[in-house]
DNA sequence: AGCATAAATAATAA
DNA sequence: TTATTATTTATGCT
């Protein structure tokens, strides 16, 4: 995200396969895992049925539908959805970020990375599904109307606004302090209750926390290096 | 590989026509010179690189045409290449390899990845662009001839699985933390007696290293803008 | 569903 | 070209 020279073609394009790892060096044996068969080669996906709480993913099913869901439908749309991302030359966090501020529902990098290889249930795959599809549709049109209308659709450079740095009021550094003492890694909902209570963001919370434990540590490592 | 989800008939693909955007980057960093080494055994290679070691590259160039090549033209082949291979899900480095096998000129991933760019020099993509032309118009006749036909032009090995994720226990990252900090770039040596002191392959400590320089300089660049 | 980060690909340096 | 770095994708957790 550094040059963004003019070059905002459909350049740096991500990758797509595992290609052979150049590694030297093969030392002892891998560990070959049982394989998860993230594929929708029909070589025995049986078998493997680790018997999940969780329902199957759309790559682990053979089906072709699922509670009504028409999965074909989803895996041709996946397979679309990528190719035009590509196409456009974005990366799977640029489409998560640019839905984070578009209205809507938003998703992770993770979540489209899941989407395209459906590693996910039909069931979060047949929501996710429309709004990826409305956005790329936008996104489509925006390309057609110019460089600028897409880059700034999803939110590259031009209007990447920073997040203002927060300040916390003394009262809720005491109790933020207190409340590290007692537990470092507070739950989401301790979190929440926290940001609720002080009237900060919730995320803005998380990150004290974070940033917390992290000066923790390096104090810790200074201290065992005798630099405190 | 992994990519074998990815796989899209050729003929969705969209090609983006026209698109032979003539934004000329007004270069973001200078570029080194595109000197490559003559080592090829190709002695017409070694001429033509030597011979004008400080040509520009294609996209440092502004005219369409140059030395009676025409620009434009390998412009667009560069674009529907990249495209192309996408669509078939292979990877620079799967090209690369796959033409080294064939008979003909090779190329390395570097090679691929640069004429992408069009970071070369005209006469270089000049002498590039008929071997990819060849080339991809096979691989593309196997593929619609079934998938089998085109792992095996490519010379991959069908079931290629992505290597599971490892799971560092905290007492491995203690240590390698510890090592970090002394020296962020051990040598072979010591990444080797460290794999075997954790019981961890070589391979995955030298990439852990690898990441965690990369994470290391991600914080540096936060702080500096007082992101953290 | 998302964070953290391992692993893989693309780009650049040597 | 090969070796490394920079970027992106994918996955183990929870």
């Amino acid at each position: 995200a550094t040059s963004a020279t003019s070059t905002v073609t459909a350049s740096q394009v991500a990758p797509l396969s595992n290609a052979t790892n150049a590694s030297h060096t093969s030392h002892t044996s891998q560990k070959r895992s049982p394989s998860l068969s993230p594929r929708c080669d029909d070589s025995s996906t049986a078998d493997l049925l680790i018997d999940s709480p969780n329902q199957p993913t759309i790559n682990q099913t053979s089906s072709n539908v699922v509670d009504g869901i028409n999965l074909d439908e989803i895996k041709d749309f996946a397979k679309a959805f990528k190719l035009r991302r590509l196409s456009l030359g974005l990366t799977q966090t640029q489409v998560g970020q640019a839905l984070s501020v578009t209205e809507g529902p938003a998703y992770s990098q993770s979540a489209i990375c899941r989407f395209e290889k459906l590693d996910i249930t039909p069931k979060s795959a047949q929501k996710i599904k429309p709004v990826l599809e409305r956005w790329m549709k936008e996104a489509e049109d925006r390309y057609k109307s110019g460089q600028n209308h897409l880059t700034d659709f999803i939110g590259i450079e031009p209007s990447k606004k920073r997040k203002r740095r927060t300040s916390f009021t003394p009262q809720a550094l005491e109790l933020l302090n207190a409340h590290f003492e007692r537990n470092t890694h507070p739950s989401g909902t301790e979190i929440t209750g926290l940001a609720h209570q002080l009237g900060y963001e919730r995320e803005v919370i998380r990150i004290w926390f974070c940033n917390k434990r992290q000066a923790l540590k390096n104090t810790v490592r200074m201290m065992s290096k005798g630099m405190v």
